[in-house]
DNA sequence: TGATGTTAAATGTATATACACGTATTAGTG
DNA sequence: CACTAATACGTGTATATACATTTAACATCA
């Protein structure tokens, strides 16, 4: 792949802040497909892998759908429709609230939690063979990413 | 904003890779809705956006649409739709090949510029207010990002 | 209490995207 | 030249997304 000027075959950028912006997007999309090619044979987009990592980490305690939305790595995407989804595949469950009848909660079935079983081992490879960084730099990046958005 | 366990209200991560793959797709999603926010008035989405800016870096030379789909940042999108797009608003200009009438050249009209240009002093602010490191941070982390894509 | 406001979730809708497939044109090969 | 393969672009279609609006339930306070 190399660097990204090779990669969109763009001679330079202006200032390294906008190779940055067009950086992120570039390695998004890289990530993204990546992501896609593991968790398509299990049926599930990047944001409903998330969703079910968000409800196991609850560890049974239900969880409401705007706390989903809240969650949720792209703000503007449907926690709503997004749980529709999982729970046609079985994959979650959804219970009235008896506290509040305008929330839903929202609990991962054993289903749920199978395929995430099932997915590990992959993501465990996904990590390897697609950031080609070491434990150190992944962690600093994770300090600047943290420290970008302020 | 913080740090992404915050934002999230995720707890921690398994290990720092696990931590990059989410921070990665987080931070997109921040600066894709803070670039839409500047884009919107203007009636472009952001690769809309990016494929004006690889017309004007052409400097007046034609490219054709395979040409732009192999440039763009999101690999698996639809060059020949968005070129219809940016048609249609009367920023890009479509010719048939001469030399080979499979393909299309595709050229930046004077619109198209003027549009950019126009953006360009509010893209000179987003990276101010949106990208909170410092040069250096910036272009080690240009540096990181080339280098996890291997 | 009831009028008003606020919140949670669902829905409507236009557009964007992923990906397969179709069609026309050119390239290559016996 | 005829035949096959490869290429460039367009189209079809199901799903996803962004964002506004709606509906129901709860909260507040005169």
């Amino acid at each position: 792949m190399g660097s990204l000027e090779e990669a969109i075959k763009q001679k330079e950028f202006k200032d390294p802040y906008n190779k940055l912006v067009v950086n992120l997007l570039f390695t998004h999309s890289y990530m993204v497909s990546a992501q896609n090619g593991i968790l398509k044979p299990f049926d599930l987009s990047p944001e409903q892998y998330n969703v079910l990592r968000i409800l196991r980490g609850q560890n049974g305690v239900p969880t409401t759908v705007s706390s989903i939305q809240d969650r949720m790595l792209n703000k503007m995407s449907n926690a709503s429709r997004l749980v529709d989804k999982l729970k046609a595949k079985e994959l979650v469950e959804r219970r009235e609230c008896p506290s509040d009848r305008r929330q839903v909660d929202i609990l991962i079935t054993e289903k749920g939690l199978q395929i995430l079983n099932d997915l590990h081992i992959h993501m465990e490879g996904f990590n390897n063979q697609v950031i080609n960084l070491s434990e150190e730099e992944v962690i600093l990046m994770n300090n600047l990413l943290d420290k970008l958005r302020g």
